[in-house]
RNA sequence: GCCACCGUAGCUCAGUGGUAGAGCUCUCGAUUCGUAAUCGAGUGGUCCGCGGUUCGAAUCCGCGCGGUGGCUCCA
């Protein structure tokens, strides 16, 4: 061993210290500031306990609680910390995993009985105990017959230590009574975990096998700070304000109804409204963009999906089959459908195809229908009947590219426009897949080629594509910064094999060409869901159900106000009328409970005068005294440049 | 599908073995009001369903259905 190893540190300095130092030694000798801040280290690349002894040169950074991976060694500490307290209330229980994840923590625990309200209660006032005793995080490096023995009552534990190839390391890390095979690594001890909550339990399988038992899963969530603890719970409870099943009812926009069924939506009139304006919007955009417009049935014979790969593997998420006609052959049998592209796949096939025919762009707004297991079904956001702007692109191989940058930007005008901030990802050729490495090489190519033609920057997911071709997923960002699965956009080279479909080349014989799938909003129903989530129910006025609404002060104004509603119908306004005889309190409350963004009111003097008194949306008593016909077109103005804002406040 | 929790009026919820309740909504009457709840009266219940225990079940037990949080899967 040397005499001395060698520190470099991130502004370039380096010092040598004897081998065995640890980096808490380093900090120290830095400054007692940084020591007493130091969470871990980052050695050579990798996050380090304090504690750790350096035996060769490298580069070492001291992690304090504002680097991100800091929070992850918080997390990670806390999770040790819970399992060490549910050890002590619980001796009986067998320990699984326990890592930091996005947010928090979580432990899995097998049990005889699960975990209740309660006993979280008591499990977090055991975890204060376990902090306040501080114990400190020992690291332990063992061959596996040491590990083995010391997990002997640990059945779960002794499965992992199985999977350890021979010169792998095993670590160990103990903190008090607790000791847990861990990669590590730590806080320097268990009085660095301040500020933390237990949110919930939840069945989890072991392995995240549907096959293993069922262990109990606690989450938490741990933070440095009082205060971010105190705005992440805020944040939760700022999701659950916004939770659009909750706002859904309460603006009476759709309903879902054991006597309809699970995870299928009934669309009040005041949601078919946003459908229907979603609809009107991308349709719009998409004829604009040479796209044609298909209908194709909700039912089709069995057969077809047998032809087009998708029963074998997607049979467990379709509805059963129905006998239609008589017998009970496969001819006979029928399916709802859980998808479009059979169907817009025969439509191509329904005649011969010229190179010059091509991009064929097939597009339909259709529900179709899915099995999804009952345990999963969410709202707006996991349904069975789901609508997809879906829409099927026959092309070229020299055609990818240019197609797949105006999806970019068709996805581009349709997000802004919503206010969402989006981030992509490229999913590039899996292990199992069809098809050469060089056309798979083409196809991923030009997708790349494409965002770069666009400037947009993306994560590239290696190996996350589909067997049968690469793909775009598009994450969405909505107001409070949680992430949506939104537009994805998908090569596919094996249904165009199935279905043998060719085009004739310039050359005059027979080619194959390739599918895009593409949906940009996803599904209506997710996409409503998100919307709500989004707009915590005020919707800009373009999608708003009601966007005006009357407000008589008395009797002896009705009838103007409904004059200005026929006149704002007829220029394509939603306006209604609030005649109730109820105070203008009352009905003022009212419509800013329903999110209506503007509220009119009509006393004498707007009669006399030909003006409206405006009051919008959120904005409080301040008004705005203008003409009629003034307001009726800035409210046509506003609607048609589908503006974020009320006019006046951009 | 699996685990836990939950299911009472249209909505939010109280009611733990002894005659089903509140607020809001809705209907009717009065009120005609200038920017977030006017007053009064009334309607409204298979206490999720079926079975069991009990003299007696919204309440306890079993099964089913549905919801919620997860697991799994995905859009």
């Amino acid at each position: 061993m040397p005499e001395t190893i060698r520190v470099t540190l991130p502004d370039g300095s380096s010092r040598d210290v004897a081998p065995g130092t640890s980096a808490r030694e380093i900090a120290e000798e830095i400054g007692p500031r940084l020591a007493k801040a130091a969470v871990a280290a980052r050695v050579s690349g990798e996050v380090w306990d304090l504690n750790r002894p350096i035996n060769e040169d490298i580069t070492l950074e001291i992690l304090t609680d504002g680097d991100p991976a800091a929070l992850d060694v918080l997390r990670h500490s806390a999770a040790h910390v819970l399992a060490t307290a549910v050890r002590e209330l619980y001796p009986e229980a067998k320990i699984g995993f326990g890592p930091a994840i996005q947010d928090g923590f979580y432990y899995d625990f097998e049990v005889p009985r699960p975990f209740t309200p309660d006993d979280l209660e008591a499990i977090a006032a055991k975890m204060r105990e376990v902090v306040r005793a501080d114990y400190r995080f020992e690291r332990e490096e063992v061959d596996r017959e040491v590990a083995r023995g010391r997990f002997e009552d640990d059945p779960l534990k002794l499965e992992r230590l199985d999977e350890f190839a021979d010169d792998e390391t095993i670590s160990l890390y103990t903190d008090g009574p607790f000791i847990d095979l861990c990669r590590g690594p730590h806080l320097p001890s268990t009085g660095r975990l301040k500020h933390f909550k237990l949110l919930h339990a939840a069945g989890a399988y072991w392995r995240g096998d549907s096959r293993r038992q069922m262990l109990q899963r606690i989450y938490g969530t741990a933070w440095f700070k009082s205060a971010d603890l105190e705005a992440y719970l805020h944040r939760l409870e700022e999701a659950e304000r916004r939770d659009h099943r909750v706002i859904g009812k309460r603006l009476d926009l759709f309903s879902i109804q054991d006597e309809v069924g699970p995870g299928l939506i009934l669309w009040h009139p005041r949601g078919a409204v946003i459908q229907f304006e979603l609809r009107r919007f991308i349709e719009d955009e998409i004829l604009k963009r040479g796209y044609q417009l298909v209908y194709t049935p909700h039912v089709t014979r069995e057969a077809l999906f047998v032809r087009s790969g998708h029963l074998p593997i997607y049979a467990e998420h379709q509805f059963p089959p129905m006998a239609a006609g008589e017998g009970e052959s496969e001819e006979v049998r029928y399916r709802t459908k859980p998808m479009n592209c059979p169907m817009h796949t025969l439509i191509y096939a329904s005649q011969q195809r010229s190179y010059r025919d091509l991009p064929i762009r097939l597009a339909e707004i259709a529900t179709v229908y899915r099995n999804e297991l009952s345990g999963t079904l969410h709202g707006l956001l996991r349904v069975r009947g789901l609508t997809m702007d879906d829409a099927h692109i026959f092309c070229r191989e020299d055609q990818i590219e240019d197609e797949i940058y105006d999806i970019l930007d068709l996805s581009d005008l349709v997000l802004r426009t919503f206010g969402f901030e989006y981030r992509l990802d490229v999913a590039t050729r899996p292990e199992k897949k069809i098809g050469d490495d060089a056309t798979w090489e083409v196809a991923e190519q030009a997708l790349m080629r494409a965002l770069d033609r666009r400037n947009l920057t993306y994560g590239i997911d290696h190996g996350g594509g589909a067997f049968y071709g690469p793909k775009i997923d598009i994450q969405l960002k909505d107001a409070i910064g949680r992430e949506w699965q939104g537009a994805t956009i998908q090569l596919d080279y094996q249904l165009p094999e199935r279905f043998g479909l060719e085009y004739t080349g310039a050359d005059n014989r027979p080619h194959r060409p390739i599918i895009i799938h593409r949906a940009i909003y996803g599904t209506l129903e997710r996409f409503v869901g998100c919307l709500i989530e989004h707009f915590a129910g005020a919707f800009p006025l373009w999608l708003s159900p009601e966007q005006v609404r009357f407000l008589p002060i008395t009797e002896q104004q009705n009838a103007t106000a409904r004059a200005l509603r026929q006149r704002f119908r007829e220029a394509g306004v939603r306006a209604e009328v609030d005649e109730r005889s109820e105070t203008l309190n009352y009905r003022v409350r009212d419509g800013e409970l329903m999110k209506v963004p503007y509220m009119v009111v009509i006393g004498q003097r707007e009669v006399q005068d030909g003006t409206v008194a405006v009051r919008v949306r959120g904005a409080g008593k301040k008004q705005e005294i203008v003409p009629a016909d003034t307001f009726l077109e800035r409210v046509t103005g506003e609607i048609a440049s589908r503006a974020l804002v009320p006019y006046g406040s951009a």
